[in-house]
Parts: C-alpha cells; sequence; structure tokens
DNA sequence: AAAAAAC
C-alpha cells in the first residue's frame, strides 16, 4: 500500500489519532523534544519554526522575476535586487507564523501549510469549524445565477451550427434573436416604474422625446438567465444616446465646470468635451446617479473625473479643510495600473482647485498610503483590495464618501470582484452619489444598480458601436507549429505592438520566444511584482520597447499612446474581452489593427465571438512568410514594392 | 478555466 492512502476499513491513520498522538508527544518529551527535521509537533524530528525555517520555495511571481532574469539584458540591474530579496525572505516567514490570523486567512486562503504547521490534535478540532466558516462565506452561488452568463452561447451553439452549415450570416441570427429580448423587458416594466416614481425627481424632457433609443441598451447576452428581477432593473436602463454632433461648438464652461478645471482640461489635452463627456457631465453635477457608456478610449475618465471634483468643490460650504479629514470620493478600478492612470488624470484637475487625491493599492508598502490618509485626502483611487485591508484596519473611513464612481463597472461586478465591491460601496455614505462607467456597460450591474443606485440616468453615444471604423480587424488561422513564427514576423516592426494571452505563463513564454526570435518584448501580467508591472508598461508607453505581451490585466482601460497594433496570441473567452483588447488601439478617433491568430479548430468558435461584439472580420489562413503578415504588421509587401 | 484583487 502507498505511503500516503489512509488505511482501508475507515481506521483513521495513526498520526490522526489523537490519543495516539498524545502519547508520542509525552514520549518524545520525555526523551528532550523532537528531533530535527519533520514538520509537525507530532514528528520525532520537528523543529519549530524559529530552529528551521522552511524550505524556501519560488512562488509564482518570483518564478516569472527568474524567466525574466535569464534574459541578458535584465541580468545586470537585477542581480543586487534579487540577493536582497532572498536575505529577506526567511525574516518574512517568522513574521507571518508570528502575528495574529487574520481572519481573511481562514476564509479566503484555507492554505495547506497551516495545517502542517500545527499539531494534528488542533487540526482535528479546527475541522468542524472550518466547514462552518465555509458556510459563512458570502453567498457566491447567488452571484453565479446572476451573471450574464456564458452558457447561454453553449445553448444556443447546436442551432448556430445549422445555420453555419447553411452559410447563413452569423449576423442576422443575432439581429433576429433581439426583438424577443425586448418584448420581455417590456413586460416587466410597470411593477418597476410604478415603485420608482414616488421618489424620484422629475425625468428630463429630452429623455421621453427619444424612445426609440431605449433598446439601444438592451443586453448583448441572452436574458433567460436573468430574474425577473433583474430584467425590472435592465428596463430601466435607458439609454439617453448624444448625438456626436449634439456636442459641436459645446465647451466644458458651458457643462458646468470651474474655470480652474477647465484650464487644466485643457492643459491635458482636452479642450473641448467628447459626446460621452458632454452627456454625463451635467447630470453628475445634478448629483444624480450616472451610467455611462462610450467606447474604449472616448474619454470616460475625464466624463466622471472632472465633475466629480466639481462637485467636492460645491458640497465643501464653506468648512475648512482640516487634517485627517475623511475622503468624500472614491474610484474605483478593477487593476492596479489602471487605477494609477485614472490619478494621472484626476490629480491634476483635483489639485487645480485645491483638492487631494490618493491612490490605494496593493503590491506596494502601504506606509505612503496611509502617510496621505492620515494628512487628509478628499478623493481616493484605488482597487478593492488594499482598500478594504486598510478599512479593516481602520486606517481608511469611508463614511464620509458623497461620491463613488466605479470604472469598468461591469467588469467590477464579475465573480470575484462583485462582493467586495458591494461590502466597500456599503461604506459609503448611504445616499451617496454613485457613477458606473464602461464600455461595455451591461446588465452585469444590475446587482449594484438595484442596491446602490437611485434612478439613475444611463448615457451612450448614439451610433458609436465599436466597430465604427477605426480599427481593422483580422482573423488568422494558423498551424499550432507555425505560431510563434507569424507571431514574431507580426511582432516585428517599429510602431508599439500589444500582445494579449490567455495566461500568465504563455506570457511569460511567449516573451521568451520573441526574443528567440530576436524581437525585443517585455510581459505584463499579475504574477510579476508591482514595480516590475509599472516599469515593463512604462518601456512601452516611453516606447523603448516597442512589443509587450501582457494577459487581460491590460485589457481594459490602459491607455499607451499610438498602439497601433494588438495581436490576440489566444483568443479571448469572451466578447467583451474582445472588445477591451482590441480597444487599447485606435484611441480617440486614431486609427488602428486587431489580428487574432487562431488554430483551425477555434474558428467557429471565433465567428460566434466576433458576431456577439458585433464586429466584421476577415479571418484567412495564413503561412510565415505571406503578404497578409507583412500588410498588418504595417510593413511593406512585395506587391507594393513593385507597383 | 483564467485573470484580477490583500499581508
Amino acid at each position: 500500500m502507498p505511503k500516503n492512502k489512509k488505511p482501508a476499513g475507515g481506521r483513521p491513520a495513526r498520526n490522526f489519532d489523537p490519543d495516539y498522538m498524545a502519547n508520542r508527544r509525552a514520549h518524545q518529551a520525555k526523551k528532550g523534544g523532537p528531533r530535527p527535521g519533520s514538520r509537525s509537533p507530532g514528528h520525532r524530528g520537528y523543529r519549530t519554526p524559529e530552529e528551521s525555517p522552511k524550505k524556501e520555495r519560488w512562488d509564482a511571481a518570483e518564478r516569472a522575476e527568474r524567466a525574466e532574469q535569464r534574459r541578458a539584458g535584465d541580468r545586470r540591474d537585477e542581480q543586487p535586487q534579487r540577493r536582497f530579496d532572498r536575505d529577506e525572505r526567511p525574516q518574512r516567514r517568522d513574521n507571518r507564523d508570528g502575528r495574529p490570523r487574520r481572519q481573511f486567512d481562514r476564509e479566503d486562503r484555507p492554505r495547506r501549510d497551516d495545517r502542517d504547521s500545527r499539531g494534528s490534535r488542533f487540526q482535528r478540532d479546527d475541522r468542524p469549524q472550518r466547514r462552518d466558516s465555509r458556510d459563512d462565506r458570502p453567498p457566491r452561488r447567488f452571484d453565479r445565477d446572476d451573471r450574464p452568463h456564458r452558457r447561454s452561447d453553449r445553448d444556443e451553439r447546436p442551432q448556430r451550427r445549422q445555420f453555419d452549415r447553411n452559410d447563413r450570416p452569423q449576423r442576422r441570427f443575432d439581429n433576429g434573436e433581439r426583438p424577443q429580448r425586448r418584448q420581455f423587458d417590456r413586460d416587466e416594466r410597470p411593477q418597476r416604474r410604478d415603485i420608482d416614481r414616488s421618489e424620484r425627481p422629475q425625468r428630463r424632457a429630452s429623455r421621453d422625446d427619444r424612445p426609440q433609443r431605449r433598446d439601444s441598451f438592451a443586453p448583448r447576452e441572452t436574458p433567460q438567465h436573468f430574474t425577473p428581477h433583474d430584467d425590472v432593473v435592465l428596463e430601466r436602463l435607458e439609454a439617453e444616446a448624444i448625438q456626436a454632433s449634439d456636442v459641436e461648438g459645446v465647451s466644458f464652461g458651458d457643462l458646468g465646470l470651474g474655470e480652474n478645471i477647465v484650464r487644466t482640461l485643457g492643459e491635458l489635452g482636452a479642450a473641448s468635451p467628447f459626446p460621452i463627456q458632454a452627456a454625463t457631465i451635467p447630470d453628475v453635477l445634478a448629483g444624480k446617479d450616472v451610467l455611462g457608456r462610450g467606447r474604449t478610449g472616448s474619454g470616460k475618465t475625464i466624463a466622471f473625473g472632472a465633475p466629480l471634483v466639481e462637485r467636492l468643490l460645491e458640497n465643501r460650504g464653506g468648512t475648512k479643510r482640516d487634517m485627517g479629514r475623511k475622503p468624500r470620493a472614491l474610484i474605483l478600478a478593477p487593476t492596479r495600473e489602471l487605477a494609477l492612470q485614472i490619478d494621472r488624470t484626476v490629480q491634476p484637475i483635483a489639485r487645480s482647485v485645491g483638492l487631494f487625491t490618493t491612490q490605494i493599492y496593493g503590491g506596494v508598502p502601504q506606509g505612503r498610503q496611509v502617510g496621505a490618509l492620515k494628512r487628509g485626502v478628499d478623493i481616493v483611487i484605488g482597487t478593492p483590495g488594499r482598500i478594504e485591508d486598510l478599512i479593516e484596519q481602520g486606517r481608511l473611513d469611508l463614511s464620509d464618501v458623497k461620491v463613488s464612481v466605479l470604472d469598468e463597472a461591469d467588469h467590477m461586478c464579475d465573480l470575484g470582484f462583485l462582493e467586495p465591491v458591494q461590502r466597500i460601496l456599503r461604506r459609503t455614505a448611504p445616499a451617496g452619489q454613485k457613477l458606473l462607467f464602461s464600455a461595455t456597460l451591461d446588465t452585469g450591474v444590475a446587482a449594484l444598480v438595484t442596491e446602490f443606485l437611485v434612478d439613475p440616468t444611463v448615457h451612450e453615444v448614439a451610433g458609436e458601436d465599436q466597430d465604427s471604423g477605426s480599427i481593422d480587424h483580422r482573423v488568422l488561422v494558423a498551424l499550432r507549429e507555425d505560431k510563434v513564427q507569424l507571431l514574431s514576423e507580426l511582432a516585428d516592426r517599429d510602431e508599439k505592438t500589444l500582445i494579449f494571452t490567455r495566461t500568465r505563463a504563455y506570457a511569460e513564454q511567449l516573451v521568451d520566444e520573441l526574443e528567440d526570435t530576436g524581437v525585443r518584448a517585455v510581459a505584463l501580467h499579475g504574477d510579476l511584482s508591482q514595480g516590475r508591472r509599472q516599469r515593463n508598461l512604462e518601456r512601452l508607453t516611453s516606447g523603448r520597447v516597442k512589443v509587450l505581451v501582457a494577459t487581460d490585466v491590460a485589457a481594459r482601460g490602459i491607455h499607451v499612446d499610438d498602439i497601433t497594433l494588438v495581436i490576440q496570441a489566444d483568443m479571448p473567452d469572451e466578447y467583451k474581452t474582445y472588445l477591451h483588447r482590441s480597444g487599447r488601439t485606435g484611441r480617440a478617433g486614431k486609427t488602428g489593427r486587431v489580428v487574432t491568430v487562431i488554430p483551425r479548430n477555434r474558428r467557429r468558435r471565433m465567428e460566434d465571438l466576433l458576431s456577439r461584439a458585433e464586429i466584421d472580420a476577415p479571418i484567412v489562413d495564413a503561412f510565415p512568410g505571406d503578404d497578409v503578415i507583412d500588410e498588418i504588421a504595417g510593413r511593406p509587401t512585395i506587391a507594393d514594392l513593385t507597383s
């Protein structure tokens, strides 16, 4: 029988038997304590962590760092850093053992180590409790049901395939579905309306003038997985569509922003408002809850950032700013880089009127952040994890937060994000204003809208979908063995290129492969230290490196000037991801290309995905050296040269 | 199934 296997017949192994272990320990104590070399106090060779720190192992981040150090270019820079880390590590581990266990350790990270480092008896007693904590967990299952489900696509698939066989255009099939959805929504409406009418302020007249736009906010996912309750909310998300032409000649000042803010916006390069900004700014200033949907790169940060600052200014009402004042506005983002980037836009606006911002996100020491909070800030910009952490520590008090913004709001409602976000929003002032923004804002935000928003207005820009011209989409079907070469040829260019992979490991691997073929590249993903993440992103921003290989950590919101090509080395797994990834190029009206490299067996799924994203992209077979690669990369082809 | 987000 293998050593690790439980004995048959249900009898517990000896070292799970408390009586046996008690005897064992008594016996060992008589002999002068356990001998070195083993893991648990029950073993004869047990050593306390102080005597014998655990063997050091590379964690994911370190593995990734090491992978990067393998490359000659980095070796020199990083060597001292590395040695420092190595010395620090055992010490850190001691701290961990010494400090009181945090609640979140138990709930979120039931760790194997915990079991090993404790006596078996203790573990026994602990076990039922553990099961409790599982029940205590916030209702995961609820989210799963609630979420706009990918499974819906799955359900449709057999039917789809039949259509495809007849070469029926995918797009039309989708359109055919939509009216049905509308009816579904409509049926649920009256109930909700009645409830809300009683308490909400008068709607703007313009809304009633545009009934025909109502449907534009309809979800792209099929609705049958939402409960009727959510569909009611769905219906409330009527979008007021602003026409791009409505914005002609309107200035930020006209929209209600103050002089200093307008001037700062000018310095930031925003001379006059983009449509989504013109649409949302007045409502934000009016104190309404706002949902804003604007294409990637359409200026959403200013759309909420500028009026938010203006509002804080109005609300200050003569009270003096004092040390340690609590923040009055909160901006939440899904990634640290995005939080940082938002701050880079909002901070100058805030400073221009004497308000302070601070970034609160993980991966960096909290000292500076806590220091800033102590001095007093007006606007907190950050990611959920660290914000919750500082709340728990009593260092961040959101009770004065009157304006909360969720950037990439639909993503913030995804599994794993929603619950922290809900907990954070519950800590803000109950009647506070809430602003939700995303390029792919859909009914996935229903969970937040029902709990936190009061009579929200929804804005989008008319006729603005992702496929409106500035981005050229292609799909290349390639043999697996050609993939590296193909990607290398695509990325071997002078302009900035962003490559997406589905996993962190593949991002690392692809960086190596590209470097092997002579294409300089750096990686961006969650296994890297925050310092390296920022450094590598900056290398692309500054143009010192032309190719960045990233996971979807870089898919949303990140703005880098002049990325002219987005390569998807793995196809995205949802249409929204496709839209966000491709939105890294073609920003602010510029042109860009997106190419997705897929194996033959993904072609069907790719077509489905494109149709959901409402994007037309030619799908062609490609081999290394093909003209189409040069064309996408923006190199002259043989045909160009001879003509 | 993966990615992101906390010491």
